[in-house]
DNA sequence: CTATTAGGTCTGACCGGTCAGTCCTAATTA
DNA sequence: TAATTAGGACTGACCGGTCAGACCTAATAG
């Protein structure tokens, strides 16, 4: 983290109050107070709060992708189901870290914004459409080794899984226990597990 | 509904609106437009904002459990198994009618208020925690009739299915289609199979 | 070597508009 | 006659956004 130029501070700084309070509520004075940029400075890299919102969210996708999926997902040296199951541990983790506040940065934009602002809604389609395609793999090729059962479409189970786990993290920041997360992938498991 | 007065055209106006646009972005003057009630008389019924808010959440939540929850999930009159397809049939069905829009009316604020409002989100605990074990409860009876697999707590594939279906309809507002949730019915079935 | 130009970054003052909420008076209705 | 509705003016805080100009550095021209 050295000597970062204000762009890349109004960058990360958006991210997090974002991520925290959500789009609208996240006001240009916010994240001028929180970097001590200045307003003008602001809309000098910026030509509105929507541009930056939507370069920080593409920032932060593309973290989550290399951070996240490359390392527990789309691990080829272990099987799929360890990989799932390491996947499931990362984010439960990283909930309970945030002591079960916030929720998804994606999940919640998604719920914020597909209403009300196309360009929001679909870079998150592409982006979960691109995540369950990357579950899918991991489904069939568990399915292939045996690891999973085999008569349920591997398209289909990724949704599932995908669906499953924005909600779940939607109730862990409801419910404020990481329990609908942490102690329920067991059970996920054993759904997967061949008949 | 004939001869509303003007308390519960707000209270009616503010569930609506509130479930398009969520808390925050809808102003009291949007609630006014609506209603044409003036906002002296808004004050007059209500003494904030929040409160209303709070008072449509109630109403909604009310509304849920009767006009849906009854019909399905506790209509003891069919199996267990039905009562669980028409549950997902009924709610597929509106957000279809919605045309993909809006979201879940309870999602979307546990998303929005769980961290900033504890009023809001100690509501939303609860009607999710009812929700789950009625659920569970249904659960446990097709269990008992030999209609589900009996190798998982029911209360775990009662939190899996909430989980499942609020993320889902996360889905369909953000994909725009209503195949996360519709056509995904019948795969939820074939994991709750007995073995 | 000096003067000029150019591009990128940053600033303080300011804009019109919107927010939730208040206040007051007068009319209407049950 | 008490509760409700109508009508409008008003407040202070805050909203996203604009603007003319200052500052720094480096290349270029005389």
């Amino acid at each position: 983290m050295r000597q970062m130029g204000n762009k890349a501070k109004l960058i990360e700084a958006a991210t997090d109050l974002i991520h925290q309070k959500g789009y609208h509520t996240t006001t240009v004075d916010n994240i001028l107070d929180k970097t001590g940029v200045k307003k003008s400075n602001f809309y000098y890299h910026f030509k509105s709060k929507e541009e930056l919102a939507l370069i920080a969210l593409d920032s932060r996708i593309e973290q989550f992708e290399e951070e996240i999926i490359n390392y527990t997902l789309l691990d080829g040296s272990i099987s799929p189901k360890s990989r799932l199951k390491r996947f499931y541990k990362k984010i439960s983790d990283y909930h309970e870290s945030l002591n079960c506040e916030r929720g998804c940065p994606f999940g919640n934009l998604a719920i914020e914004m597909s209403d009300v602002n196309e360009g929001f809604r679909s870079r998150l389609s592409v982006f979960f459409q691109n995540w369950e395609s990357v579950l899918e793999s991991c489904i069939a090729e568990g399915i292939k080794r045996g690891e999973f059962r085999s008569d349920i479409d591997p398209q289909h189970i990724a949704s599932l899984l995908l669906c499953h786990l924005e909600g779940a993290i939607m109730m862990v920041k409801t419910y404020k226990t990481p329990e609908p997360l942490s102690s329920r992938i067991h059970s996920i498991m054993k759904l997967l597990e061949p008949i």
